[in-house]
DNA sequence: TAGCTGACTTTTGTTTTCCTAAGTCAGCCG
DNA sequence: CGGCTGACTTAGGAAAACAAAAGTCAGCTA
């Protein structure tokens, strides 16, 4: 066990999966344009403006996202308007939506404002609301408390 | 519907669970501060040298995370040494535990070595892999595309 | 074919963030 | 009581991120 913590200094900062994922998406513009994405944004300008970010940092972000394979980037063409590209979540870009309810749900439970929030995010077959849980694969509900940290295949066999 | 739209851009920047709970939490040293302390992690300079930030930054982080009241500081002795504060979670931290399991599952699946993730989170009571699910209140699992985005009471309320 | 619009890029200058290195301070230990 | 260690703070400087404003460019539209 000794051994064990020793190492943890290494792998944490080299392989670590939570630090994979801050470092494709954590800095705020990213997640709120990938939030922008999963609420049905597509165009460029709608991006940046809904974001609240400048034309050159949300040309770099999106372009950063396209390239990491979050985002996908397509032409399309509305009737009477010419081709344009327009942004859609990837495979990749969709399995970020726990992410992103999670905060959701942190943040209107610790940081909403009195009127409520602003956003209610449906189960489309019934209605219901929406919300992430953790759950072990022996489908037990699992409270914050009630978790275990214990080194993984990519520790032991090093 | 369409005065909805147009009321999208004001409420998106200003009243967006997501967008505070980004405030709080969206950057990289934050997210791996809380990562440490959910594993377990107490003292200054192992927050700074696991998580791979200086000194000054682990400082200005804790401190932010302390008077946010994501961490509590308290002082505590180890038999034969003189007292010292540690960081604990506090419930307000430890909810965002699905936002991190949310990010290590993500990394887990888009993002990992060849060796297998290194780290293993299990439930406590059963020893199962904890993950983090999108579920309705019907108590349906919720796949990505079966999500719908509608208006909140904040924004009905406007 | 001239204009317009959406989607960017370039330029410039400011602000923020971060690291390194050094300094401070408190309290147990010998 | 003097050193050592853990937990910071201060100072200085470099790197990155950002916004504002202006420029570019492609392709409908008139």
């Amino acid at each position: 066990m000794t051994d064990l913590l020793a190492q943890r200094d290494a792998w944490l900062t080299s392989n670590c999966s939570i630090a994979r994922a801050v470092e494709a998406v954590g800095n705020r513009s990213t997640l709120l344009l990938l939030r922008e994405a999963s609420f049905g944004t597509r165009r460029f300008d709608d991006f940046a403006r809904r974001v609240g970010i400048s034309e050159p940092v949300a040309a770099a972000r999106l372009k950063e996202l396209v390239a990491d394979g979050l985002l996908e980037r397509r032409p399309y063409r509305q009737p009477g308007q010419r081709t344009r590209d327009e942004y859609l979540l990837t495979r990749k870009g969709q399995e970020l939506l726990p992410v992103l309810t999670a905060l959701r749900q942190w943040g209107d439970a610790w940081a909403a404002d009195e009127a409520g929030p602003s956003v209610r995010v449906a189960h489309h077959d019934c209605g219901a609301a929406v919300h992430a849980r953790l759950r072990c694969e022996a489908g037990h509900d699992v409270p914050p408390g009630e978790i275990d940290v214990l080194p993984g295949p990519g520790l032991l066999r090093a």
